[in-house]
DNA sequence: CTGTTAGCGCTTTCAG
DNA sequence: CTGAAAGCGCTAACAG
């Protein structure tokens, strides 16, 4: 506003203009101790003058240091990755540091490009892959780059070599679920499961099934599925048959909201009523679940926290402070009972609108 | 995975290693013409041996390049924002481009303190500001930073000074909603605002209110609002009183899919009938409008298209290709009907749901 | 307390 | 075609 510095002033600007050394005027700048009022003063009069924005980009390269990190996340960037991303932009913001996003659209190798990208402008990677496994985050993670690999293979399998993990309690939260719809009465259920191959997919489905299976006599029917909202339509199409047909499903557990939505969806539009003929339990608690109706059952953690959680683990990784545990934190999922299995409106969870709104605060 | 370069390797080992200069190292990374085959090829198998990454950081303060563009955005950190998000990701991944996050958490000073940090790491920005007038932006905009603002209060007051504009036409989809609701039958408006001072908001009230008075003789009712959910639930309740009152309102325009989303369930908890006794439209078309029952017409662009264009914009800035217009750019929203507002059910667009799916193909 | 001297890792004239 | 040298903008010893 006040005089024009078209181009953008550097520090030994600031240090001609306060007739000091570029050294002073960095130390100035940055606060070091050392430095005679005078001459601070000086400096930043100077620096307010010249209207100087420090490059951060040369700080970094100066400093090994750049204050942001990396976060690399998978192609289907839904409902749930968006609200970790913000999760993880909030406990960022509150640690000074920048997120550097990073989709890997769909290739492979892409993939490796996106990670290598990150080189020399991240001081750590945070890698959402439910489809890596260890072998492929060893061969195509940058050595020395901290990591944490929030829900990937690691969560079963083992820690992929050297990263630091965190990731949600799939296992866990199946069995909840599991619980959950047995206590609300239901004898025959079914799953709609993930894609294969996929870590939270497989956890899910097996932790379901077993936990039914300790419970209940028949056991669990499973539909496979892709965690689209289509598959949620397809696995309703087949239940609905199968009902004509006897096999008489009164309770189902998807292994995310999408599909839970677009099978109720289905159900509902049949003529099942739910969650009186048909219970429903989905997965993740997107925000989505609940405005839908009837509201949606799921299993959801503190996304806030989740995030928090991930940049300590990143944090201790960068500083070394801690040794990197052997086996992935996981964060348990907590139930929220909404309409679409609540067949006595006493088991709802209390207030279920005001997750959402108090999250990120 | 093979020899373990445990301390990454810079330019200078893969020189070393192919037994040439840093200079000769360099130019057959960056395939430039001028290199022996053989020398090249030694280069590129150095490179391979010791799982040479090139230091992006170190590169762009080199090259004034960083292939990466900077996107700040308000607190409100919504539905809406992280369409936009996944618009502009798409958009720049087609150009290989980064993205750098930041959030402008709550106060103002944050947000100078946000922009700033982007000095020497991105070569633009985009800036997502309903709040932010150009004064704003002149004062804390780095100079000499390519910026483009994204439906900020450019959108109606003018261009902030020197940087590009582009947005989303809310005046047209506001008066597109009011003939929506006239055309079909309502003849008592309600509209419920987003908050003063806000452009969008201001925006939307204005067209909505100017269009119903040419169309009807009972001028718009307007409630207050926030963009939250709370305030649809506000405004709902006070309509009903209104009705018990005589004053029966019968179409509601709300300035964004929450406050609408809010509103309606309100209503239909209160046994009005949506869209019977009152039809209901909301603004930006986010994901969650075609989930709700009953679905949520709605106005929205095209996201990816957005994203496009705003980058289109942001390189065109760049490379200064072209002097910046005058004037921004505005998409028009288009009208999706669903069931909230579809007193005849022919009325419906057609495949309400595909939009959301094939948005980002 | 302050200035001088080296770099961070990479690109790029400028001479060979 | 290739190497030496000079930076990009900033910080960090190391002497004064």
């Amino acid at each position: 506003m006040q005089d024009a510095a078209m181009a953008t002033a550097t520090i030994r600007d600031v240090a001609r203009h306060a007739a000091v050394s570029v050294a002073s005027a960095s130390r100035a700048l940055n606060g070091h101790a050392s430095v005679a009022p005078g001459t601070r003063d000086r400096v930043i009069a100077a620096a307010t003058a010249l209207d100087y924005v420090p490059h951060l980009g040369a700080r970094s390269l100066s400093t090994r240091r750049s204050n942001s990190i990396g976060v690399v996340l998978p192609d289907l960037f839904g409902e749930f990755f968006s609200e970790v991303i913000r999760g993880l932009d909030f406990a960022a913001h509150r640690r000074g540091l920048q997120l550097l996003l990073s989709n890997m659209h769909g290739a492979t190798d892409e993939t490796a490009t996106a990670i290598r990208a990150m080189r020399g402008r991240v001081d750590g990677l945070i890698i959402m892959s439910p489809e890596a496994d260890g072998a492929f985050l060893d061969r195509h993670l940058p050595l020395g780059l901290p990591t944490v690999v929030l829900n990937g293979r690691g969560g079963t399998t083992g820690q992929p070599g050297g990263h630091a993990g965190i990731g949600i309690d799939g296992r866990a939260g199946a069995a909840a679920a599991a619980r959950h719809l047995v206590a609300q009465g239901c004898t025959r259920l079914a799953h709609v499961r993930g894609p294969h191959g996929n870590a939270d997919a497989d956890d899910r489905a097996d932790a379901f099934r077993a936990t039914v299976a300790a419970l209940l006599p028949t056991p669990v029917r499973v539909f496979d599925g892709d965690f689209g909202e289509q598959s949620g339509i397809d696995a309703a199409e087949a239940i609905v048959a199968a009902r004509g047909g006897g096999e008489v499903i009164d309770g189902i557990f998807c292994a995310n909201d999408i599909m839970a939505i677009g099978c109720m969806s289905t159900l509902v539009r049949a003529g099942v009523s739910v969650p009186h003929d048909i219970a429903i339990v989905g997965f993740d608690d997107v925000p989505v679940a609940h405005y839908v109706t009837p509201g949606l059952t799921s299993l959801g953690v503190d996304m806030a926290a989740l995030g928090e959680r991930t940049l300590d683990l990143l944090v201790a990784a960068i500083t070394q402070a801690t040794p990197i545990a052997a086996t992935p934190e996981l964060l348990i999922p907590s139930l929220v009972v909404r309409a679409s299995s609540a067949r006595r409106p006493e088991d709802m969870t209390t207030h279920p609108g005001h997750r959402e709104k108090g999250r990120l605060k």
